[in-house]
DNA sequence: AAAATATTGTTAATTTAATCACAGTTTCAG
DNA sequence: CTGAAACTGTGATTAAATTAACAATATTTT
């Protein structure tokens, strides 16, 4: 019933794309300029389209206006969901200033931390909430999903709050690999495993 | 001659799990221990350990620190690699902070931005340079990788000089793919796809 | 010291993802 | 109107990654 995780990602890959084509006054796009796009092949591209069942006009390429819209009704919910970032550090304060006004069907629509000093600032218009206010926040808020950046060590402990709180979708951002309960989608961003891979291929194609 | 990427990112995390045991004073680890902390399967484990052609002592588990100095003789450069961090707004700032200081062959040495006034800032005892002076400044502290967190509509531009400079690995965490000649090796993360992929995922699961 | 148990290393099987190859359209040039 | 060219959509094929299965080996138990 749900598309692989590849096709997901590179489907939300292709619409970013198709925005920034539809900005240009680009009406259509062939395969093949979408796969150079994104480092892929025309038969992949199109192979991801197939799967969500959409067919162009033959030979004129790909409607980018219908393409987006139809991208759109497979990733996004009708309403939208509202995200928390949790941890307003560093990080938390890059992601949720960067989240924030994106056209988007995600709402950042709430913040977390447990340091005194932090709880009740409102960055770019959000308010951080104490982490013990967690469970109430969330379910008044219908919050559905939470980006996770919180110190490395307390990231275990955040964790089984935020399923305890009835979250249903995880970005963990921290070094450490969470726990989840398996109703909970987790999907897990280590900065430096990328770099280290990045080390590790310039490192060979030297030798 | 070169390992898969999968592989490279799996020991990559085997290794900061290892290093948490080491300091927990776990001297062995058993393969479906390590499978258990980063949600994967113990043949899983075993075939990435079998790549690097480690093999443990029978019947106890892995010895922690042969493994983390195995894992180091395959992704370490020797002499360790040069990092500078181009475009220095709320993401930069936040990584560059996180990777300074952190035990690691990869030293981040310089940071990049087009602003004047964060020019000749330091942030975290690294110093800002013009982007003016990135092929001087790349040469000189013989940087080979660079991470790119400029706006989107600089990218494609920073890319290239990029690659005019001489880099050869660029982690870009910009929102826009980029595109390098072969001989770099490009790795790409975008957040919004993340959570993007997150948000599907709990979409597909409620109905 | 034999049997039972726990764990690794690896071959073989399976599953998943990517690519090839080509028929089917539409467009265009003559 | 005919044939060549340019793309798409997809069955068939290949390649890559994962998982299953199990022999080999060390340890513990009896
Ligand atoms: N900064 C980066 O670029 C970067 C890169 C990679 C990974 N990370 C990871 O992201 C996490 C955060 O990094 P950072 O640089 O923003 O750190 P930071 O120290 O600046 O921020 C951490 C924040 O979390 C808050 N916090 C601590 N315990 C908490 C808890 N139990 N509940 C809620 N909030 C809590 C702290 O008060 C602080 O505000 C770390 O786990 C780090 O490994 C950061
Ligand atoms: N902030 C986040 O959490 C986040 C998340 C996902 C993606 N990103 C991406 O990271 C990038 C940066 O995000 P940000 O929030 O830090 O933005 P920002 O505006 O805070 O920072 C951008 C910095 O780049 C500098 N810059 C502009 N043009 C430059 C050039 N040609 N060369 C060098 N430096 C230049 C600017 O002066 C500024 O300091 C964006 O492309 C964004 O899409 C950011």
């Amino acid at each position: 019933m749900s598309l692989p995780e590849r096709t997901v990602e590179r489907l939300s890959e292709y619409r970013r794309s198709l925005l920034q084509c539809l900005e240009e006054g680009k009406t259509h796009i062939f395969s093949h300029e979408l796969a150079e796009l994104h480092h892929n092949t025309a038969v992949q591209v199109r192979r991801d389209i197939m799967f969500i069942g959409y067919t162009s006009m033959q030979r004129k390429g790909y409607d980018v206006r219908e393409l987006i819209d139809v991208i759109g009704d497979i990733l996004d919910s009708e309403k939208g969901l509202n995200v928390a970032v949790v941890g307003i550090g560093n990080l938390g304060r890059a992601v949720t200033t960067y989240f924030v006004g994106k056209r988007s069907k995600l709402n950042i629509i709430a913040t977390f931390d447990v340091e005194t000093t932090k709880i009740d600032r409102v960055i770019s218009g959000v308010k951080c909430y104490p982490l013990s206010r967690l469970k109430e926040v969330v379910a008044s808020h219908q919050i559905s999903i939470a980006i996770v950046t919180v110190p490395a060590d307390s990231a275990a402990e955040v964790s089984s709050q935020l399923v305890e709180a009835g979250i249903k979708g995880v970005l963990n951002f921290t070094t450490v690999p969470l726990d989840v309960t398996k109703d909970v989608y987790l999907d897990e961003y280590d900065m430096i495993t990328s770099l280290e891979k990045v080390a590790y291929f310039v490192k060979t194609s030297r030798s």
